[in-house]
DNA sequence: CTAATTTAAAATGTATACATTTTTTGTCAA
DNA sequence: TTGACAAAAAATGTATACATTTTAAATTAG
């Protein structure tokens, strides 16, 4: 495999488990040689990684891991709501039964393994949202939404304590299906709604007592 | 200036001229020889170009300069439509009188230069969008939104009958001040609609009779 | 001691050289 | 002629070396 992907997930992964801490600055040799690479393919994974919130520009020298506000997970929210149940929406018209299969079997998948890791659970469940987008046939709003998911699944490898949103994550995407399998498309709509504001402001919430404190 | 930026402005505006026309395939060798720079540049600014659709990936070896068409012209429209009016209403409260004279500064410069350039217009024209937006303080949402226009500039350089729309584009932008400046703010949202989805319908319609043709 | 200027160190940008992968070309056998 | 396989050409990935910029430190004037 190139390296240039190698590093891109092994430095993401290190970022989300925190192995280089939110505010530190992350130079283009540090990573070479912590990482045995050239600059060159630390550039490329820097600049990937950039682009997808996981490292953030700092001056004219070295990239910076961001840190975690309770103001930025809610505008992370704000539009996932705005454009997720729009996709479903769009998608739900051409949605096929494999697709719904599919969907199903994440769902037994993940609900069979219940000691995931969490970012491991993280982008199972994202797969199940984004099987369910897929038919809406808009690459830029696909596109747009995979963006979004970078940076809240950063948030998410954060809190270990969406364990404890597990269970009822899981209902609500069995309700989820099942609206969709019967063609009720505007009921589905709205219960994603919920089901992504839900998960938001236990997000937010959590990351505002985090700051209090 | 760092040649990463000037190769990246360059190429950039030589595809919106269609220097490099739609469908052609562009290696680094090629562009690297061509702008007299080495492929380590050339590899960075199609790297950018290519995050923000200038450019499309093509197998393993080369870029693809992409083509035109009237579904993904629809499709940018919608998402025009889903954020911008978003962006305003979340903007208004916060817009200041500074910022509205700003916008309008744009506007009177725009109409004392009747011959500027259709990309410099389309520029000029965004910039005014911008500031009406910037108060959102959303930088995710704003981000979206800069994205966005990016991918729908590349049509604007293509459409010199966007000229024809000049004119009440021009009267909706003023309009759409004097709501702002009232408190307005709903009704301003409703006229951003109104602006976007005509614009939007102009340039589908125009490239529907081109791919017809 | 403070502030400003100079000097050294460190970081990134860029070019060249080499390695690997991919594509194309050309040959030969069926 | 066609198809597969091998060799060559071309393109990209990667490393090293050099140039430029930026940051930090150190020295000196006030």
């Amino acid at each position: 495999m190139l390296k240039k992907q190698q590093l891109y997930q092994q430095l993401k992964q290190d970022i989300q488990l925190q192995h280089w801490a939110p505010g530190q600055v992350l130079t283009q040799q540090q990573l070479a040689q912590h990482y045995a690479v050239s600059r060159i393919v630390v550039r490329d994974a820097q600049h990937a990684l950039m682009s997808e919130g996981w490292l953030a520009a700092h001056g004219k020298a070295g990239m910076q891991v961001p840190g975690f506000s309770a103001t930025e997970a809610e505008e992370l929210c704000m539009l996932r709501l705005q454009l997720e149940p729009l996709a479903l929406t769009l998608a739900a018209a051409n949605l096929s039964f494999s697709q719904l299969g599919q969907a199903e079997d994440l769902l037994a998948y993940i609900a069979a393994n219940t000691q995931l890791a969490p970012y491991q659970r993280g982008e199972l469940n994202w797969q199940f949202h984004r099987i369910l987008y897929q038919s809406c046939a808009k690459p830029h709003l696909l596109r747009l939404l995979d963006q979004l998911h970078q940076q809240v699944s950063r948030y998410l490898g954060y809190q270990e304590q969406a364990l404890a949103y597990a269970d009822t994550s899981a209902a609500e995407h069995a309700e989820l299906l099942s609206l969709l399998r019967s063609g009720n498309t505007y009921l589905a709509s709205e219960l994603l709604t919920r089901h992504i504001a839900a998960a938001g402001n236990l997000l937010v919430q959590w990351l505002q007592k985090q700051q209090g404190a």
